[in-house]
DNA sequence: TTAATAGTGTCTCTGAGACACTATGTG
DNA sequence: CACATAGTGTCTCAGAGACACTATTAA
């Protein structure tokens, strides 16, 4: 980066040298992303579970402390990288977490962001021990609350810290976003049928939607493409592949 | 000002720093808070002029840094407070302001909350030198991007930091959130007309509203009560005062 | 051919916009 | 009484739900 020619300070400059930082006393902040995706018909969150207190053997959303160089963006984009090997993704900030006694140890502020993926793309890391747990949602629509998770044998397994909030939040607002953005494609592969994009939606919102207005509704918001083929190893009449409509 | 740029930490450091949360540098944290109003028809914020480098004279959105013995919540609620007198107002988080050099001092995130309030409530705090002005929004619907403010001749004011951009994304926020909450009654007073909610949304929204779908929307949102009364003072046929339904 | 879903055409219902018409307090 | 706005009744139009009907593929 090329140098400017030194000016002589002006007062803002002088004010700035002479400024203390350390008079005020500061928290720690740090990212939480809510990582979701669609296996099985059903939303599942990513989850690593921890291996020292507090919350010791709970399940907690990937995270990390922002450092001092980066962004908050930047940092949920870290977490995604480092902790899922996700790049690329559909990523929005959520809510910022900052009850006092949030965690047990220090104050920390959870800055919480959103991701919506397609499970294939992500690549469990070795360092840490990650799941996929699937959501359950005990409210209807937009109401609100928080949410919990379960295995694969259907047994419920606790979230550290105010993760259940923090993920509850995320599919209230999700379901909101969904109302008016067809954002569900981002949990699906590049191609997709009309009837994969509604069962997306139908899982995310909790509710079966009517398939003849699903369908207009998509065909006419411009944000799908007809891709010209067909979809294949079905019994029955292969529905057309659709792609979103490049941005 | 010298500042030293730290190493990137090894993998093994960082593994063992993500145990322990204090060895990482940690931000300041600010609350600021956009008051909005109604005045003259027009929707104004409540602005401090800064009278401190950096920024000195420009106008700021009234805020302050948390403390660890308060939520960000009771932040927000303790800016309204002691900044502007308000209490009981309307508030919500907006979002969370984390780009590196948003503040040239130093590291700071702000996390902005926006309030909605009717202009008499507000109590001029004399510590500091406040005022309304106007807010002047450059795009359509809830496209997006930054506002600005002009002072009551109509000259442009600037503002510090990235507070346009804090501005703008409030209005932006408000807009949307019209869509399906009255929320227009916040900046009325108590008891007020059917005429006055719909010009809370049209100058709000920044656009014509009809008149009749408007009031069936209204009665049928089962958020107001008729009061019976009516109001007074006009040259015409006065309307009748409703209220917000009881929470 | 049958099963099962894809996709189309059309009717109805509901809510928003438009507009005409009546109601009513003030000057 | 005239004026200006409050408030009502009704027609139209557009979008969503419902449903019947045709299309298409695998077994």
């Amino acid at each position: 980066m090329p140098r400017l020619k030194p000016k002589p300070p002006t007062a803002e400059e002088t004010f700035l040298r002479s400024y203390d930082p350390s008079q005020f006393e500061r928290p720690s902040v740090a990212v939480d992303v809510v990582v979701l995706t669609l296996l099985e018909g059903q939303l599942h969150v990513l989850l690593i579970e921890r291996d020292e207190h507090p919350f010791k053997e709970l399940w907690s959303l990937p995270g990390g402390f922002m450092r001092m160089d980066e962004s908050l963006d930047q940092a949920a984009l870290r977490v995604l990288k480092t902790k899922a090997g996700l790049e690329g993704v559909y990523l929005e900030q959520l809510y910022t977490f900052g009850a006092v006694d949030r965690d047990p140890r220090m104050r920390i502020l959870s800055v919480a962001y959103y991701a919506l993926v397609e499970h294939s793309r992500v690549t469990p890391q070795m360092t840490e021990k990650s799941a996929w747990l699937a959501v359950k949602v005990d409210w209807a629509g937009e109401t609100g609350g928080s949410a919990r998770v379960t295995d694969s044998v259907g047994d419920q397994r606790l979230l550290a810290f105010d993760h259940p909030e923090i993920l509850g939040m995320a599919i209230q607002r999700i379901r909101g976003k969904l109302e008016y953005v067809p954002i569900g494609f981002e949990l699906l592969p590049g191609r997709f049928t009309l009837r994969q994009l509604q069962e997306v939606h139908q899982t995310i919102l909790g509710r079966s939607l009517n398939k003849d207005s699903f369908r207009r509704k998509m065909l006419s918001s411009g944000m799908l493409e007809a891709t010209g083929e067909l979809e294949s190893g079905k019994d029955f009449r292969p529905a057309e592949l659709y792609r979103r409509v490049r941005g």
